[in-house]
This record gives C-alpha cells, structure tokens and sequence, in this order.
DNA sequence: CGGTCTGTTGAACGCGCTCAAGACTGGTGG
DNA sequence: CCACCAGTCTTGAGCGCGTTCAACAGACCG
C-alpha cells in the first residue's frame, strides 16, 4: 500500500528537480530533497495554512511560488453568485504560483492543514535567462499544464457524473503511484471534489456510493477511499461501460 | 462595420509580432505583415485547406507550428465513442501547434477553406535560445493560452446554456474588436460551436434564437450574426441575468 | 456531551438532451 | 438558369440525467 507521507505529485515536481538543483543551482531558495523523494522544505520560506485560507487570490501581484510540502490546494475561479470551478488541484510535490506576467490568474486556497515551501519569483526568472535546463524545465511545465488542463475540458464539456468521478478517483490513484489495488487519501471534501468535476456536491456522493456498490472502491471514512478495481476505473473513466447501446 | 479581412485574433499574433520581427530575426521564415496589421504570407510555407481536412492528429510528431492567414481552426480532443470537446478556437492571426515537447497533444483541423502559413519548430527553438525577447514572447504566449484555456473550463464547468452562448458571442465580438454594434463571421456551423460550449447542436439553436427573439442579435444568415447589444450579451454572459431570484 | 459541519439518501423538478420532422441553404449538373 | 439534392439549421415533443430541496445520519471538535 503507498504511502501518504511519500506520496507527491508527478506533474512539475519531477521536471524541477533539475530546475532547482542545489548542487548547480546559483539561486538561495534551492530545494533540498530526502534520499527517499518526499518532498522537504529547502531554502525557501516555508508557510502554514490552515483549511480554506486564502494563498493568493486572482489579481494579486505574482512575487512568489510555492511547492506544496503536504496538504492539498486548490486552484480555483469565483464567480459573482457564488458559482465556483476548481481549474487545478494540487497535492505534495507540486509547484504553482508561477507566473510570466505580473499578477495571478487565479486563487489559490488551502485545503486541509497544509505547508508550503515559496519561492520568489525574481531569483527563478534571473536564473532562467542563464540557464538553458531551466528554461526548458519552465516551459515543460508550462505544457504540461496546459495538456493536463485541455484533458480535463474534455471531462467538463464530454462526460458524464459517472465518468467525470470514475476518471477522478483514476487519475489521482495514478498520481499517487496505485496502479492495482492501494488506499488513497483525497484530502478534500465532496464540494471540492465536485467543483472540480463540474458537478453538484450530492451527484458527486451518488456517484462515489454507486462505485461502491459496484465493488469498484471502498469508502473507509469521509476521506480516504480504498480502489478495489482500477481496470473497472478506467474503463468507465473512458466511457467503455455501456453507453450508447449497439 | 468591422471587415474581416482585416480581423484577426487578440492572443498571440500581437505578442508574435516582436517574435518573428522581420528586420531583427535571424529566422528565415520571418512573418511579413502588411501595414493594416492584417496577417499576410511571409516566408514560411503557405498551406491551404479545405472545409474538415486535418492539419495534424494528436499524437503527430510536432515538427511545425502555424498561423491563421484567413478561415477557422479548430483544436480538439476525441474520445472512442464520437463525443468531441473543441480545447480551442483558432482565428486569422492565432498561433497554434507549438510544442516544446515532442508531440502534438490535440488534433489542429480546418474550419471551412483555410490559408495556414507554416513555419519549423527548430529555427525558433534555437532563436529562443539566443533572444531574450523571443523566449519572453513564447512564455507570454503559453501563459495566454492557459489562462484562456482555464475561463473555458469554468463555462464548461459552472455556466448554463444561454451563458455559454453569450459568453461565446461576446468574446468573439471582442476579438474581432466589435465594441459596440457590428457583424461578425462566426465562420463555423453549429456542430462546431456545440462541441466548442460543451452542449447539444440543438440546444445552441435554441439559445440562438433566444437570443434573436430578445433582440440582443439579428441571424443574418447561418455563419453571420449582427450584435445588436453587447453590454445585455456580456449581462447574460457574466451570470448577472435573473439566476437565483433574490 | 452538545453543537456544527459534512456526508448520505430520498423525492421531485427542470434544464438540456434525444429523437424526429420540416425548412432552409449552398453546391452541382443538366 | 433552374431543378435537384445533400447537408445544415430550426423547431417541437418527450424524456432522463443531474440538480435542487429537504431530512437525517455521522464525524469532528471544543
């Protein structure tokens, strides 16, 4: 079964572990990381949040990044009524924040106690017009979000509430390195969870009890789920599962 | 009235401009531009293709990237069973297909007859490496596209049908830089706006027409819509019309 | 142990989808 | 030039998925 404590994040975090070398790097706030991988604090300022404060909201001027250390955060957009879409989750290992331009696109919260490892923004910058493994590491990540955001349009405008979870649950197991059976923390509730599929808090509850009784997944307690069947998983995930008789 | 020879889009055609600078770039497929900033042929290979045809397949070895000369592209993603989600709408002047990666990670296809001018990805790579500005431009570019990309998720995500509508309408009318009244081309059928907003081709037609029998716009014929009151379109579009009464 | 927040389940509604028919458009060949 | 035809658009009718509203159960915390 994998482990929480060592468990991070694919996306950014691997790319900058060239990006933020210490041993090459000129830059202060350099990341030092534990022989097993598991993200620890480096040089950089590392911050508590507590569940649901505020990181940065859209607009604010974009001086610093973080690293999630532990914890999740959410990356999200406000609506005047209310109405809110998640546009990204972040769990340990994860970089965000970053951004080109002079302020932030979007809002960044914390979900649960988490702790963060932030960077300012000048030093990467300066570091980067030097440095051409940096550059191309900015811009892997760059893509990669865009990839991975693109993929979750198509969940938002193409899927249906079970597929829309079912790839949940799948994606984030692969995230935390489960590819058979294994037991994950989501580290958040059902609203976030349904703000980022798009979907209704009570849908979200529904469709998590229908895997259940499904004998795809086991709900140990509000937060931890245990995958029985990630083969059944992706293939509703994909929209393999009987839609569209014949 | 806005002509829409010489439209083309906001995003990165104007942050390509110092990019492909004819008179400083080293690049031999240096983009000309005529006087009236319209986007012209300039060195790079001048495609043309008809109503469907594809340019490049998710997955394609990404060898080149493209302007829109004149027509529409559409960027998207397939899944097995037929359902289709538009990532993105490219229009005269629009950059698409650069990959810093290795592949194309959507499928790129005409909209209606297109004149695409195409340019090799090495030749900019290695100008990105010599010129600060040019990797300034292509980060801009990448930070654009996902920020773009991220306001589409929170219409597929949280909008209603006639908010996607509208929402669609006036961004486009803004980015062929209608403020007030005018015309516009929308250029693509409704199957193509359908699978752009995350809906059904007939509920498109009905939001249309919705939007006619309030007098908020005027069909002229199947591609081109006259905005008759973009300040009650941008109303619809941002949520501030009847949702949620008190 | 009480209070509050979160999650679950049921019932009913309604938005947007599906299915279907008809109108319109644009392209083609006689 | 017009007749034809295929493709696209429009509108109607009915349905169903996911939402809303509501009640209750369970979990967490002081």
């Amino acid at each position: 079964m994998q482990s929480f404590e060592t468990a991070y994040g694919t996306s950014p975090a691997s790319l900058f572990q060239a990006l933020l070398r210490p041993d090459k790097s000129k830059m202060s706030a350099a990341v030092q990381r534990t022989p097993g991988g598991k993200p620890a604090p480096g040089a950089g300022a590392l911050l508590r949040f507590r569940n649901n404060q505020m990181i940065f909201n859209e607009g604010d001027e974009a001086n610093y990044f973080y690293m999630v250390v532990s914890g999740r955060v959410r990356l999200c957009k406000m609506r005047y009524d209310g109405r809110r879409q998640i546009v990204d989750l972040m769990i340990p290992g994860d970089i965000f924040g970053f951004e080109y331009g002079t302020e932030h696109t979007f809002t960044a919260e914390a979900i649960g106690k988490t702790v963060l490892d932030s960077y300012s923004c000048r030093p990467i910058e300066r570091l980067s017009e030097e440095r051409l493994d940096v550059r191309r590491d900015l811009m892997t990540m760059l893509h990669h979000n865009l990839s991975s955001v693109r993929n979750h349009m198509v969940l938002l405008g193409r899927e249906t509430a079970r597929e829309r979870v079912a790839t949940f649950l799948a994606t984030l197991a692969i995230r935390f390195r489960i590819t058979g059976r294994g037991v994950m923390d989501l580290g958040m509730g059902r609203r976030d969870i349904a703000d980022y599929l798009g979907l209704a808090l009570e849908t979200v509850c529904r469709e998590l009890s229908g895997l259940r009784h499904a004998g795809l997944i086991e709900i140990l307690d509000h937060r931890r789920i245990a995958v029985l069947d990630m083969a059944a998983l992706q293939s509703i995930s994909e929209g393999l599962q009987q839609r569209r008789p014949g």
